[in-house]
RNA sequence: GGCCCAUUGGUCAAGUGGUUAAGACACCGCCCUUUCACGGCGGCUACAGGGGUUCGAACCCCCUAUGGGUCACCA
């Protein structure tokens, strides 16, 4: 029957277990993989996912690798591997073996698509008929709702198996018909599998989860002689001599499903481990993270918006194991290849994504870097998506590398960049064409100075800065200048006695930190001036001056 | 509905029978201070509910509630 099933099948099992031997890898070595469907773009919660099982491959020496499940043509969308394979590359999963472009790969295990392993799967599904363990099910979808209703009327479990298993004891003559017929069939498992038993799945995160034996006759075998995720998994995995199969919790139910079809097949297990999903808060109840509906939720999304690849690793560590966070502080500038992740540390239930959490973890990695690789990364950004600021960051390149160097490399930098979309924001004015416009609709100088104040600070301040004093000269000589015109030296006299005074010196320094800047916020103002240059600086001053 | 999984502050979470129930983010206040940012100090807010077991329960058991997953020729 095999033969007359599938009469093109001339290899064996031994044949592939020969091709893929075992692999010589060190004692605690795991082969991991990650496995997409190439549907659409690869959003959080699938990095997420992804992270873990290369860091389990990597951090013990084994090897990780990227399969394909391009079983559904249906799903399938265009360009979909290089997607997949473009964005993991961005965030830096290296793959030992897989997939590595919409058509290429490398590796000994492969093909790693599933779509060309087509002959594989139907060897080791003609050796299951042989053994009497599947059958061909000529069942129509109407047949197979016909059942389904039957069921719901009675309450049973749905589904087909046992005595719902229509061809599950069909003769060799009834099959021999019916492909006579022509009639197209799927190839079903014949379970030996029988609900009141149970199972143990001895899940790395979740733990010991105990579940009824499978006794369904899943298909194995699509009538397009594709197979179905179950059968693929467990042919793939053993071939690919996988070690720890990690994926999405929304497998945890199908697993005596995997089990069972190992056993069968006579194969000795992978270990599972079933990670929560990232969810998002809609309304007041969360839920897991969509690709449909959730477009922000792709990672592309996070490159757009600049954050720094590590720091989105960072975050997705942190989500993954929580003493993640420990580690760093006690590690502020290691790799965080270095932190070991720990299965049993996990959560089981699934984390919300919080951007708030993302962004202040994003402040923290962009604050420990140099200005240099702060204005690399900044302007690799700027290229693609804010040509305006690349240009003009190429434009000024040593002017730039200074500005972002402001407060840098101390024991407490600043933190004002969190993405490459803010530097922006946070530089913008140093630029003398942009700092024209933002000055265009005049000066916000402080409030309580009359207009006479402001111009005679200027006017004073103008003559009195001068480029070669080191910061705590140049602060005296501020002060003093301050003081020349009635304002205090410091806020604490002023508060004491604040009708002998205009207002203290920070007033003053808001006059000119507003005149060059444009701003009232700026980093430290002896910085500022000291980068922007007396030449500029004296433009800013007339200009101000002019302005009043 | 069946089967599974989960439930500690707004969020991420430590915690595995005896703790003043950590820490981080967020928020609020104060301090530092040339503004901002940083930093420091302090505050806010939690064991879903109910029964057991126990001298003692966030931790063990049962029930309930809520949320999630899954029940395809999709993965």
């Amino acid at each position: 029957m095999a033969d007359l099933l599938f009469p093109h099948i001339d290899k064996t099992p031994e044949y592939y277990e020969g091709k893929y031997p075992q692999r010589q890898l060190p004692e605690g070595a795991k082969v991991t993989r990650v496995a997409p469907s190439p549907t659409g773009f690869i959003h959080m919660g699938a990095l997420y996912a992804a992270v873990i099982p290369e860091r389990m491959a990597h951090q013990s020496g084994g090897v990780f690798f990227l399969r394909i499940e391009d079983t559904d043509k249906k799903r399938e969308i265009e360009g979909g591997v290089s997607e997949i394979v473009k964005s993991f590359a961005h965030y830096e999963l290296k793959f030992d073996e897989g997939m590595t472009g919409e058509t290429t790969e490398k590796g000994i295990y492969g093909p790693y698509k599933q779509s060309e392993r087509k002959e594989i799967y139907q060897t080791f599904a003609k050796m299951l008929i042989e053994k009497g363990l599947a059958y061909p099910c000529f069942c129509s979808e109407e047949d197979l709702n016909e059942i389904r209703a039957k069921q719901e009327e009675l309450k049973q479990n749905p589904g087909y198996y046992g005595q719902y298993a229509k061809h599950r004891n069909a003769t060799f003559d009834e099959i021999k018909s019916e492909l006579d017929k022509g009639t197209g069939f799927v190839l079903r498992l014949k379970s030996p599998g029988k609900p009141e038993n149970r199972i143990v799945i001895d899940d790395l995160i979740k733990g010991e989860v105990e579940m009824p034996e499978n006794d369904q006759d899943i298909v194995l075998l699509k009538s397009d002689g594709i197979p179905t995720y179950h059968f693929a998994h467990a042919i793939d995995d053993h071939l690919m001599r996988t070690t720890h199969v990690i994926r999405g919790d929304e497998w945890l139910s199908s697993a005596p499903i995997h089990v069972q079809l190992f056993e069968i097949l006579g194969w000795e297990k992978p270990r599972y481990a079933h990670v929560p999903p990232v969810l998002k808060m809609e309304g007041t109840s969360k839920r897991k993270l969509s690709k449909r509906k959730d477009p922000e939720a792709a990672v592309s999304y996070y490159s757009e918006q600049g954050f720094p690849v590590e720091s989105v690793r960072e975050y997705l560590l942190n989500l993954i194991n929580s003493n993640y966070e420990e580690w760093r502080m006690e590690n502020p500038t290691d790799q965080n290849t270095e932190f070991i992740v720990d299965l049993s540390k996990m959560g089981t239930s699934g984390a919300l994504f919080d951007l708030v959490k993302l962004t202040d973890i994003s402040k923290d990695r962009i604050a420990l870097m140099s200005a240099n690789k702060v204005y690399d990364l900044a302007l690799q950004w700027a290229q693609q998506f804010d040509i305006e600021l690349a240009e003009q960051m190429r434009n000024n390149e040593a002017y730039t590398r200074a500005i972002l160097g402001i407060e840098r490399g101390g024991d407490k930098p600043r933190k004002d960049i969190a993405k490459w979309s803010d530097v922006k924001g946070y530089l913008g004015y140093f630029y003398d064409n942009w700092f024209e416009e933002y000055t265009k609709e005049g000066y916000e100088f402080p409030e309580n100075l009359p207009n006479s104040d402001v111009l005679e600070v200027l006017e004073a301040y103008k003559n009195t800065y001068n480029k070669a004093d080191d910061k705590d000269t140049w602060f005296e000589r501020a002060k003093t200048a301050a003081e020349g015109l009635g304002f205090a030296r410091d806020a604490k006299t002023y508060k004491k006695d604040k009708e002998s005074f205009k207002g203290h010196i920070g007033d003053f320094m808001s006059v000119i930190r507003v005149a060059i800047s444009g701003r009232k916020n700026t980093p430290d103002l002896y910085e500022l001036l000291d980068i922007m240059g007396e030449e500029r600086l004296q433009a800013r001053f007339e200009k101000a001056i002019k302005s009043i």
